[in-house]
DNA sequence: ATTATTTGGTTTATAAAATAAACTACTTTA
DNA sequence: TAAAGTAGTTTATTTTATAAACCAAATAAT
């Protein structure tokens, strides 16, 4: 029987955005944006769930006087990760 | 930069339902509705969709008097669950 | 015998999610 | 100083997933 697939990862873009996090200490919304290939507002919609689940924070500077919002995943949200990324391979791997 | 993973697979029921067809050469329509712990309706729509796709094929038979819906993975279908795989590997991943 | 109930589904309506479009605020360039 | 660009957010729309309602036939119960 498979397990439920975390639906907050579920989804291509909040998981692009995990993948990108869990590779680096932290990353910005522009970064973010050119690597997912994301719409602004799309990306914004979805780091708001992600944070809103407590898998990333979120923290909105000024790096003079361009806003710089940065991202970075929480303890909860690699556990979460790796738990979804487990759960996928039931579903994956091929006998 | 992150390839786009194919929306049709990208589902957790549709995704679960090609797994099992991937493991064996046909299943029936209670079994994968048996293992996915899906609804009937939820599954009945899903199967159209990978049919719709050219992914599975669907026979509607009778078995005795009960009727008896039989799917299958097409070779087209088992080419494109291997692409979703590879490409999902590269979210997964963890460096 | 006829009235539930179960089986094996489909169709349709609703809820949830993803996405895009429109907007804000501020900055830089022409 | 007007236009265009940057870095986002909010809101509206579209798409998707899911559930509820339904159908037809068979079996079981009264």
């Amino acid at each position: 029987m498979l397990k439920e697939l975390n639906p907050l990862l579920h989804s291509q873009l909040r998981l692009a955005v995990m993948s990108i996090l869990m590779n680096c200490e932290e990353a910005s919304f522009v970064y973010i944006k050119e690597q997912t290939q994301a719409t602004a507002g799309n990306l914004s919609v979805q780091l708001d769930k992600l944070m809103s689940a407590g898998y990333i924070t979120v923290e909105k500077k000024f790096q003079g006087k361009k806003p710089l919002t940065t991202c970075s995943v929480t303890e909860s949200g690699k556990l979460a990760f790796e738990e979804y990324v487990n759960t996928l391979r039931d579903y994956l791997d091929i006998k």
